[in-house]
DNA sequence: TTAGTTTATGAATATGTATTCATATTGTCA
DNA sequence: TGACAATATGAATACATATTCATAAACTAA
C-alpha cells in the first residue's frame, strides 16, 4: 500500500486528537456523564466534526476500549514469552503489567468501567471482544501454572485458578495505589513474595 | 413507637415490592439502561405511584445499593468477630463471603457496576458512603493480620495489604463462578489454602 | 348508598442531549 | 485574485425518558 497523504495523515491525527480528549473525559465522567459538546469543545472541534470521525457517540468509547484492550493483551501477552523458568515468566509479568497500568491510568478507569460496570457492554456486544482477550491471556498465563505444576515448581491446583489468583492479586494492588497512591507501597516483589510463599508460615 | 398502622405496613410493603423489581432490572440493565416505565410494569404500578415511594429514579438505585452495602457489611463484620485465632476468623470470614455473595447475585451485580464502573458515585457522592464500610471492613481485617503476624502466626507484610490480597481472592473467585458456574470449582478451603500456603513450594 | 377523602393512573410536559444539515469558512488552483 | 470544491460549524431537529398533575378509581364512614 502506498503512503497516507498529508490529508490522510492529518485526518488520522485530528481523530487521535479527538479520543484523546474523549478518554480524559470518560476516564473523569464517564460514558452518560461525558457530552458530545465537552468532547468537542475539548479537542477543539464543533460538534458536527466529531461526526466527521465517528458515526455516533458509541463508537469514540468503544474505539477507545479496543485500543486498551489491544494494546494490554499485547502487552502481556509479550511478558509471558519471557524466556526462563516459570518463576521468571510471572515476575516479567507482574513488572509489565504495573508499566503498563500505571502509564495508561484513565485508560485503566474506562476498561474496568466496562468490564465491571455494566455500561454497555450488553448493548454493544463490547464485552464479548475483551472478554476473549482476556481469556485468551488467562489460558496463556494457566499453560505456564500447568507447567510449574508438572515441574513441581507450584503446589497442585487447578492452573486457571491460579492463573486468576495471581492476575488479580496484581490488579488489586494497583487499583489501591490508584485510589490511595503511596499509602501502601508495594512493588513486584511484594505480589510475588505474597502470591507464591503465601500469607502463612508452613504448620 | 407504636405499631405501624395496616396502611403503613402495605405502603413498605409496596415499596418492598418496588425495590425488589428495580434490582432485577437494574442488575441486568444497568441504572441507565432501565426505565421508570420498566420498573413500574415490573413491579405492576404506574409511573406515577412510583414517586409516592421514591422522589426520584437515583433514590430508588442509591437505597439499594446503600442497603446492599449495610447487609454484606454487617455479614462480614460479624464474621470477623468469630472466636478462635487468625486462622478461625480468616475461614468463617471467606465462608461468610461466599454464602452471602451466592445469595445476592443481583446485589452484587449493582453494587459492582457502583463500585467499579463509573455509573453514578461521581453525582451521588454515593461512593463515600460505600468505601466507608469497605474500608471499615478492610481495616478490622488489617487488624486481625497485624495480630497474626505478631503471634508469628502470617509472615511480616504491610497487615493491609493482606487484607487486601485475601478479601481480593475470594472476590475473585466468586466473580469467576459468577460467570461460568461450575466450570473452576472452588470452596472455602481451596482460597484459604492458595492464600495461606501461597503458590509455590518452599525453596 | 353516597358524599367526601385518599390514592392511583398515565397522558401530557419538561428537559437534556445526540445527531443532522443548511450555511459559513477555508483551501485549492488557474 | 477569484471561482469552485472541500471542509467545518453550531443552531435547529429529533428523540428518549424522567417527572408532573389533572382526572379517575378506590376507599371510608355516616
Amino acid at each position: 500500500m502506498t503512503q497516507p497523504s498529508r490529508k490522510e495523515r492529518e485526518y488520522l491525527r485530528h481523530r487521535g486528537e479527538v479520543l484523546e480528549a474523549a478518554l480524559m473525559l470518560f476516564a473523569r465522567q464517564g460514558f452518560h456523564g461525558t457530552s458530545m459538546q465537552q468532547i468537542a469543545d475539548a479537542a477543539e472541534f464543533s460538534v458536527g466534526t466529531l461526526y466527521k470521525f465517528f458515526p455516533h457517540k458509541e463508537e469514540i468509547y468503544k474505539t477507545l476500549i479496543e485500543e486498551t484492550a489491544d494494546r494490554f493483551h499485547a502487552g502481556l501477552i509479550a511478558a509471558l514469552e519471557t524466556p526462563g523458568d516459570e518463576i521468571n515468566k510471572l515476575q516479567t509479568a507482574v513488572e509489565t503489567k504495573i508499566r503498563i497500568f500505571l502509564d495508561n491510568l484513565d485508560r485503566v478507569r474506562i476498561y474496568f468501567a466496562e468490564t465491571q460496570g455494566a455500561s454497555l457492554n450488553v448493548k454493544t456486544g463490547l464485552d464479548a471482544a475483551i472478554k476473549n482477550r482476556y481469556n485468551d491471556y488467562l489460558e496463556r498465563l494457566s499453560a505456564i501454572f500447568a507447567a510449574g505444576i508438572k515441574k513441581k515448581i507450584f503446589h497442585k491446583q487447578d492452573p486457571y485458578l491460579l492463573a486468576l489468583a495471581f492476575d488479580s492479586l496484581s490488579m488489586t494492588f494497583l487499583v489501591e495505589h490508584m485510589d490511595h497512591p503511596g499509602r501502601h507501597p508495594f512493588d513486584a516483589e511484594t505480589i510475588l513474595e505474597i502470591f507464591l510463599q503465601g500469607a502463612s508460615f508452613k504448620k
